[in-house]
DNA sequence: CGCCCAGATAATAGCGCTACGAAATCCATG
DNA sequence: CATGGATTTCGTAGCGCTATTATCTGGGCG
């Protein structure tokens, strides 16, 4: 084997760049030069051009973990999601970036993919990296992951839903109450004969609520009302299979999806079936996605405050940031409410 | 105001239980706790007990930030893609964190939104925190980010691209390619007079290589192609809007879009105007989104080779992770290919 | 029965930066 | 030209942890 050189193996050390080789290239001491960077209006005009050349120069990036660690807290928000198959998570996640990003805080983030398991070790890391904030999906969690939460003292922020007692500030919407209004919709629109197509609702569990607040109403209303359900994540193609349950069972002139993708692909297989939408059966989504508004029929949806929801965040942990006399708002309730959109598919 | 109280205003120091508290209550050395927490092999089995006991007993969280400046690197994995809209950069996204998630390594995301300004902020950010690797988005970049990445000695994944002396390790696949074999597949459809459907390809270089790829055989095979586009960022919406103009110039035959997103969009105004496809018009997409197996009729589209990129780079980043002799495979270009899924449409 | 080696535990020395208060500088007054 | 207050700059002391080295412990063996 040709390795050899000077046994320089332990302790990569790199030839990198400091803040005090910034300072000794510009003259004056570390502490000016972590000054310039941080406040830099409060460093005199020369010595911060010859600070800017020195970094320019030698080309310094900082270092944050040294300054999370001099600073007992890390910008960084960590945002955990079930997944970012819906487009309603990544768009979320998305909004919350573009208003967290020029604050100069990061986003970290993590998938529970709707298990416990995963949302603890989730949970864990992110407290670990001492998080100006952590975002996480969903109020209700298993014992490990709410007493890390209880006791931590990084501010949390719980969206998506609405509920009891929530550990941090809870920021969202009554899914119940959604799918109670959807079923308000299609009982006007004249249909007694329904179904609530979803997948894996055992560990969606707001896709859950929607269905229970869907059968509350639709049940109190003496209308007929099945669930048919599929055991693997939503999409088209789950859409298809569970259009063809429904023509199994027969009769059906109502349908709530638990999501877009779910309807996106009952229109499909309706269509090749030649079971006319809204005609011979009207069709709701929830999601508001994209393409609703045009895919034939337009389909008539639920829009959840995906936009309001990041906005009331993103200001609540700018507020919070470098400002920690600012309200604690744990405990907090803000239902950003959600708006149908009635189209021609129902 | 009734605020008064100790004024302990500054250094929230917060009663958080540092790993010198469990030391204490687990009546070792901080150094043992250290140990047993990165490799608790070597610890025996009693102490370990005690420790463990101990951690629980006070809710330890470890802070990562202190153990990243100390070990100098943090197991962090910054990525950074141009957003979330296309459905192949979440799963890029989620395949990646499914890798590296139980390697302890967590995910630091951006947007660069097809920005080099965005961009060159993220990377001098993503830097910062002195991750165990940077995965970005594509070949070409300005020439402040370039700089940056040449000289960081942090390891770098450039990929969805192929191209000539990436900074780094190039993992992707050829736009060019797919453009080209798009058109043969036209052409061999017998397909004459075409066109490409693309939105903002000023931005999304990746689309304009497949455009490009596309006119050079289609010209070439000495047939009619078109390029239309839009301001907008790719949509079912936008893709209604370009089968409009389609219509309007009239006589197309064979469409490729520069997204399954743009297709799907075309697929429902063309069965709105009555266009059959693919009798009258044959249509391609790019993604291989999940509904184009379904929807009506099924697409033609490519399949970019998404896991078989996030497998490498994970590997890779895996393999050097701790072990930092590991090869440095930076300039090394590897090409993960793509498939071509035909189906009903064309 | 003492000695040595391996394995387990502990002590030490920072990692690169920020917060804080002290020192130095500036500049308008008296 | 001295003087005080407002700036601007600097020195010091860690932040909580890990890597490395040193120390300790407990057998196995001559």
């Amino acid at each position: 084997m040709h390795e050899s050189g000077p046994k320089q193996r332990n302790r990569r050390k790199m030839q990198t760049v400091t803040m005090t080789d910034v300072a000794r290239a510009a003259q004056v001491s570390p502490s000016t030069v972590s000054l310039f960077l941080r406040r830099p209006a409060e460093v005199s005009e020369r010595i911060g051009a010859r600070v800017k050349r020195a970094i320019d120069d030698l080309g310094y990036v900082p270092n944050f973990v040294a300054g999370g660690l001099a600073a007992a807290g890390s910008r960084v928000v960590s945002i955990l999601v079930p997944s970012l198959h819906n487009s309603y998570f990544s768009e979320t996640v998305t909004r919350l970036e573009s208003i967290l990003a020029p604050q100069g805080l990061q986003i970290l983030i993590g998938f529970t993919e709707h298990s416990e398991q995963r949302e603890e070790r989730l949970v864990r890391t992110s407290l670990s990296w001492r998080p100006a904030a952590l975002v996480i999906t969903g109020l209700s969690h298993g014992p490990a992951v709410r007493k890390l939460l209880e006791k931590t003292s990084v501010p949390l922020f719980q969206m998506w839903e609405t509920g009891e007692a929530p550990i941090g500030t809870a920021i969202g919407f009554d899914h119940r109450e959604i799918g109670r209004a959807s079923a308000r919709h299609l009982l006007d629109r004249g249909r007694r004969n329904l179904a609530f197509l979803g997948a894996r609702m055992d560990q969606d569990t707001r896709a859950g609520q929607r269905c229970a607040g869907f059968l509350e109403t639709v049940r109190t209303a003496g209308a007929e009302a099945t669930v048919l359900e599929l055991p693997v994540i939503a999409s088209a193609e789950a859409g298809v299979e569970l259009m063809r349950k429904v023509r199994e069972i027969g009769g059906i002139d109502g349908v709530l999806c638990s999501n877009d993708t779910l309807a996106l692909g009952v229109t499909f297989e309706a269509r090749r079936m030649g079971v006319r939408i809204p005609q011979d059966m009207a069709l709701m989504g929830f999601g508001a996605m994209e393409y609703t508004g045009v895919c034939e029929p337009p389909l008539t949806t639920v829009r959840p405050s995906v936009d309001r929801i990041a906005n009331e965040i993103g200001k609540r942990i700018i507020d919070r940031d470098g400002n920690q006399d600012a309200p604690d708002t744990h405990g907090e309730v803000i239902d950003t409410g959600f708006e149908l959109i009635v189209r021609e598919s129902t």
